[in-house]
Formats: C-alpha cells, structure tokens, sequence
DNA sequence: ACCCAGGTGTTTC
DNA sequence: GAAACACATGGG
C-alpha cells in the first residue's frame, strides 16, 4: 500500500485531529517532551498544574527550582528527568536565541534539527515533533505505532527511525499539513488497540490488509 | 494483576 | 551496534 492510500483510508474512517492541541509553540514543545511515553491526558494535567502555578513559561522554567518543576509535571510520569530536560531546553533558547523561538526557527532545518537532537532528552520523535508542530517544517515524525503499523501493513522493508521517515517524506508530497494530520490520525487510529504490541484488531479500518488479520 | 502510554539515556553484552 | 534496563504516574 502507499502511504498517499493509508492516508485517505485513515482520512474517511476518522475524523480530522487538528494537532497540536497548545497555545503557543514553546506549550507544544513542554508538551511534546511531556508526552514520552506517557499519556496525552496525564500530559494535560501536568499542563494545568504548571498554568495555575503561572510556571509554563519560558522564563519561569528556568527560575522555578527541579523539584518544584517535578512536583508540578509529576501526573505526566518521569518527572526527575522531564524536569531536568525542560529546564534545559528553556535555558538554551534563553543563552542562544534571547528566549526568542521565532529566532531559532527561522534557521535552516538541518541545523535547527542538530541543535534540538544535541539536547538531553530531545530523541528524534520528539525532535520531529517539535519541527513539525512548532516549527511548522515538513518533517514526517515516526513513533512507536507508525512503526508497528507500517510493519503490519508491509509499506516498506527498513523500519529503523530514519529509513521510515525518508519513505513517508519520498512517497509524500512535502507538505506540513499533510504531515501533521497523517502522524495525528495515526496516534488516533492507535485508540483501537490494533498498534499495540498485542493487537487486538475488531474494530480495525484496514482488516483488508492488516498483516494480523490476513493470516 | 497486568499491560500500556504521542521515548530517551545509560549500561551491558 | 543492538539489546536490556531505568525512569514513574495513572487509566483500562
């Protein structure tokens, strides 16, 4: 199957997502480091907490003490490390772009890309996801059920990182609203339990092709 | 009780 | 290199 195919089929079966669900693009990137393994709705509660304290900002990131931070992000899971890698990434922007992300993206993608993975705590799913959703660069961001689901489905031979991300981006037009909806409505379709490890497949759209129910 | 969540870094073979 | 492990809360 193509990737323009799977796209269409995903399009009329759900509704569109609309990602990213945040108000400006330095929530998207709490956010997206937030949500490492972990739930969107633990995510949204780590968010609140940090609203009501007034902590979400940039510069509030970098002058609330770890285990304070900690304390506020606690419901999204890992919260020693995720509050060492906010008050990183927070401080970087300040030293390197005067606390201005417009600045940082305004550099080229390549560059801008080494840059995030150079950070602690900043791997390629969530480095794709802030390029894509913050950014706004048409990167195609590969995670766990994009994986999963282009084994099952057999789009391509390689699944590593970047092999799966260079075949969405060669099979796709380079389009940043393509690619945004495409990785949301596949988290979404995630929501049938068949991109598990253990799939359970009943109410899945592409029982025609999935690799599972096919045999 | 068990598996899982919009992964990443470190350690170990 | 690639497995294996630690990180941690909370929902189904």
């Amino acid at each position: 199957m193509q990737p323009k195919k799977l796209f269409e089929i995903l399009l009329e079966n759900y509704e569109q997502q609309y990602w990213w669900p945040a108000k400006s693009n330095w929530e998207v990137i709490v956010g997206a480091i937030l949500t490492q393994n972990t739930s969107w709705i633990q995510v949204e509660k780590a968010i609140a907490n940090l609203k009501a304290k007034r902590k979400l900002s940039l510069n509030a990131i970098q002058e609330i003490n770890e285990q304070e931070l900690g304390e506020l992000i606690k419901p999204a899971g890992y919260f020693n490390q995720k509050a060492v890698y906010l008050k990183e990434i927070a401080k970087y922007i300040q030293e390197n772009y005067s606390g201005d992300l417009d600045k940082w993206f305004a550099k080229d993608l390549i560059d801008l890309r080494t840059e995030l993975l150079g950070l602690k705590g900043i791997g390629p799913e969530t480095c794709d996801s802030i390029l894509l959703y913050a950014a706004k660069k048409p990167v195609f961001v590969i995670d766990a059920y994009t994986k999963r689901l282009s084994e099952r489905l057999d789009l391509t031979d390689k699944l590593d990182y970047n092999d799966l991300q260079e075949f969405f981006q060669l099979n796709l037009k380079k389009n940043v609203q393509l690619y945004n909806e495409f990785h949301a409505l596949i988290v979404n379709h995630a929501k049938n339990y068949c991109l598990k490890e253990n799939p359970k497949c009943e109410k899945c759209i592409l029982k025609k092709e999935c690799f599972f129910i096919k045999k």
